[in-house]
DNA sequence: CTCATGAAGATTGTCGACAATCTTGAGGCG
DNA sequence: CGCCTCAAGATTGTCGACAATCTTCATGAG
């Protein structure tokens, strides 16, 4: 009877195993449970008042995802990302999102580039409002990327970027407090890539994403730098 | 006291679920178990001897890798890879593997290219002895790009493209019974590529590989489209 | 004859308990 | 005083059984 509106593309959740694995998946990401904790089954079990059973389910899932790393006999914690391995993902971002640009700009509809465009819109008023402190970019900049991964309309490299990739991106955010940098230069370079998908030009949105993402690997790393020689002094107390 | 001589990457088995993951994989690998072949839990833990928690856990990570399709409540099957989603793979692999010859490129150790190099010798005596039936090179070719991925040290990368794709790979080659496909012009592509790694020029080893796995890929396009046409008359057959 | 209905069977999901392994801490030896 | 040994505790790995869900197939109405 009820025209249910169920979402398109939702994956249900059908059994005890994938709730857990979605609160656990947000727990993590959020920041919730620390980097580097040890995660226990009889604990997290008794926490969501389930089973061991499923739970080492979800935990399995969470382990493929790269969000837990686990020892056999030892045990679960909570990936704890380095600079170099955030670097390794920035460098297959870059491999991935700049083909998944190309892609889109073959084969994105026109609805698509219409949604992908009213998304750069919500950003510019947003920005607008609050320019210089836009980190809440943080979210709306992987919806942008986000849609055009999916404008490639290859399933096996959206799998790859949103079911796995941008887990470990919003897990790196929370970890390194990675504040919204450069806003106004990503945003002219976001405008330029939606324009070389919309005018079927792959080449062009290709390159266009490669250096994107590459300029925000190099920030990340610039930025990290100045971390590091500001905390020089730090590493003699013992 | 036995010195017992433990491989330098082996993942060691230390538990009943890894090692019936393993069995699994190969036996999905190699065809034994049929694509799109319904995977019953009782059938194989009893075919296996073990109870049926190990073999869950064995399943979900067959899932993560891609080799099997699980639906909740209902069951699993083994991955049955369609022409289009091939295509796709490819389309990864060349925005992976590209990228891979580039770091391979810069962060190569002298070692490591002896290594590749002493590979592609060993193909070339062989290739020497059955020329056009070099259908052996499959895995050699994997070797090959295997070593390349390594060699980029990007961990991320390793484990995406050794770990995950290239089981895909060796799926497909199976499936489709994707028999040596111009050796000789493969060849002269590898060739190429360790050079460009060797003299450190990442840009040209990116745009080798990327040329390599393109012309595979269109390679394959081309052969199923003639298998296409040979089999026009038969859809008629009710 | 076709399609809806429902019951029987099989399969997946979940649970609690036991066994194997690892970690931790105390105690003794060099 | 430092290091090794080993026992206690905790945690992971494995198992068998029960409950929930899906599939299948027979049955009957239209």
């Amino acid at each position: 009877m009820s025209s249910a509106a169920t979402e398109s593309s939702a994956p249900e959740i059908r059994t005890l195993a994938e709730r857990v694995f979605q609160e656990l998946q947000n727990a993590i990401v959020r920041g919730e449970l620390a980097p580097g904790s040890k995660i226990t089954e009889p604990g997290l079990s008794q926490a969501y008042g389930i089973s061991r059973g499923p739970l080492r389910e979800a935990m399995r899932r969470l382990e493929a995802h790269r969000l837990i790393e686990r020892v056999p006999h030892v045990g679960a914690r909570v990936v704890k990302l380095s600079m170099a391995e955030l670097l390794e993902l920035f460098d297959v971002r870059e491999a991935l999102e700049s083909t998944a640009a190309r892609l889109a700009a073959e084969h994105m509809t026109a609805e698509e580039i219409t949604g992908l465009r009213a998304v750069l819109a919500v950003h510019e008023s947003q920005d607008d409002l609050r320019r210089g402190e836009a980190y809440y970019q943080s979210e709306g900049d992987l919806d942008f990327h986000y849609r055009i991964v999916k404008g490639s309309h290859n399933r096996m490299l959206i799998t790859l970027l949103c079911d796995d990739l941008y887990y470990l991106v919003r897990l790196y955010r929370t970890q390194f407090s990675a504040s919204g940098t450069r806003p106004q230069t990503a945003f002219a370079e976001h405008h330029r890539i939606v324009d070389a998908i919309a005018a079927g030009d792959g080449e062009q949105a290709e390159q266009l994403m490669r250096r994107h993402v590459r300029a925000s690997r190099d920030n990340v790393a610039e930025r990290y730098a100045a971390t590091l020689s500001s905390q020089e002094g730090l590493t003699q107390q013992a």
